[in-house]
DNA sequence: TAAGATAGCGAGCGCTCGCTATCTAATACT
DNA sequence: AGTATTAGATAGCGAGCGCTCGCTATCTTA
């Protein structure tokens, strides 16, 4: 009865331990960085073999890639939800969205491996799709959030994206080297910068969407 | 009177040692990546032996903090000799000086360090100077180029720093996924914002400057 | 000139790395 | 129940790592 109760099938069983390395590949890279990502530290953190990890990938590089992937997804989805959750006149809380994005642990662990991906071709080959796969995801979304498409869209893509590449690297640097009162000041320039970008950009806010009569 | 032609102080040989092995360093970071700039790959590329980089650095962290160092001086005179070069009202070539500095080896060294800092205490406790040295001096040099000082300064600061966090961030992720419609895109927007920026901040062009008189 | 200090070398150390071979455990099929 | 397949663990491998060591070469000082 209840070894019944505990019997997981073959499947069940590869994806609850592929899904302990990539969370735990993900965590390492996060806390430990792309060197110090060892095989060994992975399966520590899993509660899993090495034997046991290159059953289901065939090298480091393969589970490191399946994390990017994972990340991938994870970006997405978070994204996705928190761009639900907004008006699009918020100016203020879209960018402190976008910074927020670039300050997780999960977003450092992506950037490791960019970083890593510069100079290791395999990688580098493999992550590219990863990669590509968030810009078009990035791309769409805000076309989408702001009701607009055709060179408007285009043009807020551009905007966005380029406010995730600053928060980006000061995300980075942030970390070796802050500077709060220029931070402070970041954040009210780019929330002024996208208002003024919007603003151009989307068609007015009509009575059908609510956005008016709700305020 | 040939041999006494060859003869070097010590002083002339420590500094042509520890000269190529920052240089070295510099080179294999930019080329390797900081996972695979080894000790032997750094004496390999400076031509001298282990024993003589463990003459004068005393781990493989302290050679790479020296490198980091010398990166931030090279960035600082190179960032100098360039900004001497330009007209403020010089936009877009302002926009494309940054972007240009940003995808140096050399800054794909500096970044290396920094991501590496990041889950390396030691590390980043000795690096923080130099990014503190670097962001210190893009500071100053912003407020002498634009001739103000006091909050405009402040302002413009932020407004060059987040451009540059911008331009590195993108020249991180083009190296795995470019898209070139999209950075084409980018400069044009980031000069339409700096030339608003600066023309709102700047004194007017006077003739003394000669500004306005050389056009 | 001899003694002392500094520079630089190459071999070897102990350790860690990614990975393989072998064995055991769990599930699936007949 | 017995056999086949898949999943996972442990031990061990050879390569490479950062660093130390004993030594030689070169410069400086007394």
């Amino acid at each position: 009865m209840q070894a019944a109760a505990t019997r997981r099938t073959q499947a069940e069983r590869r994806e609850a331990t592929t899904s302990k390395l990539l969370d735990a590949t993900i965590g390492c890279l996060a806390n430990l960085g792309y060197a110090r990502t060892s095989v060994a530290a992975i399966c520590a953190s899993a509660g899993v073999s090495q034997g046991a990890l290159f059953r289901h990938f065939a090298t480091r590089r393969d589970v490191i890639v399946a994390a990017a992937d994972a990340i991938g997804r994870q970006h997405i989805e978070q994204f996705d939800a928190a761009a639900r959750g907004l008006k699009r006149d918020a100016y203020r809380r879209i960018v402190l969205l976008i910074r927020g994005l670039c300050r997780t642990p999960t977003h450092a662990a992506w950037r490791e491996i960019m970083v890593a991906a510069r100079t290791d071709t395999e990688l580098r080959v493999q992550a590219s799709q990863g990669l590509e796969r968030f810009e078009a995801m990035l791309i769409a979304t805000s076309g989408r959030f702001l009701g607009i498409d055709g060179k408007a869209a285009k043009r807020a893509a551009v905007v966005l994206l380029s406010i995730m590449h600053m928060f980006d690297s000061e995300a980075m640097t942030v970390v070796v080297f802050g500077n709060e009162p220029l931070e402070t000041q970041r954040i009210k320039w780019a929330t002024e910068m996208l208002k003024r970008e919007l603003s151009e950009l989307s068609p007015p806010l009509s009575p059908r969407v609510g956005g008016t009569a709700r305020r």
